[in-house]
DNA sequence: TAGCTAACGTACTGGTTCGTACATTAGGGC
DNA sequence: GCCCTAATGTACGAACCAGTACGTTAGCTA
């Protein structure tokens, strides 16, 4: 997020496109994530702007090219974050339950993209589709999982018969999961998936199942 | 589902309430599952059954209820399916993958559900909040992985400290995802989460992954 | 400092959409 | 065969909502 939400100081340009253009896609964010695609009104979203309606449609021509913007912003956040992973240091089954940390952390802390990506999945993804930074973006992550998986198969340590994808889609799930279903899995089984007190048995669980099914000894299969 | 797909007999009664309100929620349910909440329209809805809109509101009361009854019969059919669960007869370990197999191939064949279940999720629970039938209704899964682990443990064969509700959001996770989230997954990764040439792929690894977790050597934790 | 244009605001519209008032009829009970 | 009511259909309204026509001004540039 570019968190626009300075008070809007003297001194400063009243006219600053750059500005208002951020503080639309913050909003209109907030907005989506809120309600989605369908349930957010572009009315609302321009009400808690500095600025008028107007101004959407000037810098973004309309209410589905401003949610796909919004998706390259959220977009764009993960995979600056996975840009920071600096984990090949370690030996192969610490550096993956650290990358498994890592993911189970970012998604605990971005439960607004979390809920975007399940907007856009109702969508059947044709935001993603249509727009072209996206499309080409690729996955810092699923480059260092490569790396740590290579390591670990060549040494003997990891049985596992997964590549960096399949491994990226394991660890994703849980993570997802555990924030996106919090509410029916709560309502439906009393247990609050991302209650703090519970967070580190998750924590824990998630790396616990990843090694076991990488390291497991496959001989009797 | 319910099913009400017959051409109208001729010599059936006309008038029907059972029939109609089965058929309005039948529509109902692709309708919800496929634009979502807000995105769908109760009139096209109407029209896509063989009453008018009047009897949506005659027979459901509104959107909001008729979307919490979409709910409780889509939850209805899972809870069904669950009872039918027969694997008790199996050694411990094999009890947990075929359960595992199965709730993969239930998520498999309700993409609808799944839709469904995001979309409550983006509201916050809020219908099955709202819901009598739902709050109540448990899980003869959950009842079933319960007696599983149990037994398990007590042989020493499972090591993992898990409890059942773990166990099956552990399981779910995987199922939804992969479901749930294919589209972006598919858009941003290049891999078709249920292309049918992976499914044996991704239903053994799921299984290996949870039967890992479980009977992995603690020893030098 | 004149003027030009990017940036912004106001007010409106046309179509949509949930919901309902009112009218009608099928068909079971007696 | 009559009557009563559950079940159904029609037509409409009022609010909402995405998008736009038109007018204005800040502030850089020559």
């Amino acid at each position: 997020m570019t968190s626009v939400d300075e008070p809007a100081r003297p001194g400063e340009r009243i006219r600053d496109a750059a500005r208002t253009r951020a503080e639309i896609l913050d909003v209109a964010t907030q907005e989506f994530a809120r309600a989605g695609y369908d349930g957010a009104r572009v009315d609302d979203i321009a009400a808690r702007t500095r600025t008028t309606k107007r101004m959407i449609y000037y810098y973004f021509g309309g209410k589905e090219q401003l949610f796909t913007a919004v998706l390259e912003q959220a977009y764009g956040v993960i995979r600056e974050a996975e840009q920071q992973l600096d984990v090949e240091h370690l030996d192969p089954v610490a550096a993956i339950r650290r990358l498994a940390e890592v993911t189970f952390d970012h998604h605990e802390q971005h439960p607004d993209f979390i809920r975007l990506v399940s907007i856009e999945n109702i969508h059947g993804a044709e935001h993603i589709a249509a727009s072209e930074k996206l499309g080409k973006i690729g996955s810092p992550a699923l480059d260092v999982i490569r790396r740590i998986l290579a390591s670990g198969q060549e040494s003997g340590l990891f049985t596992a018969d997964v590549d960096a994808v399949d491994l990226h889609a394991m660890i994703s799930s849980f993570c997802f999961f555990r924030v996106a279903n919090r509410h029916t899995f709560g309502a439906l089984f009393g247990r609050d998936l991302v209650a703090a007190e519970q967070r580190e048995h998750y924590r824990t669980m998630l790396g616990d199942m990843v090694i076991a099914y990488l390291t497991a000894d496959r001989a009797a299969d």
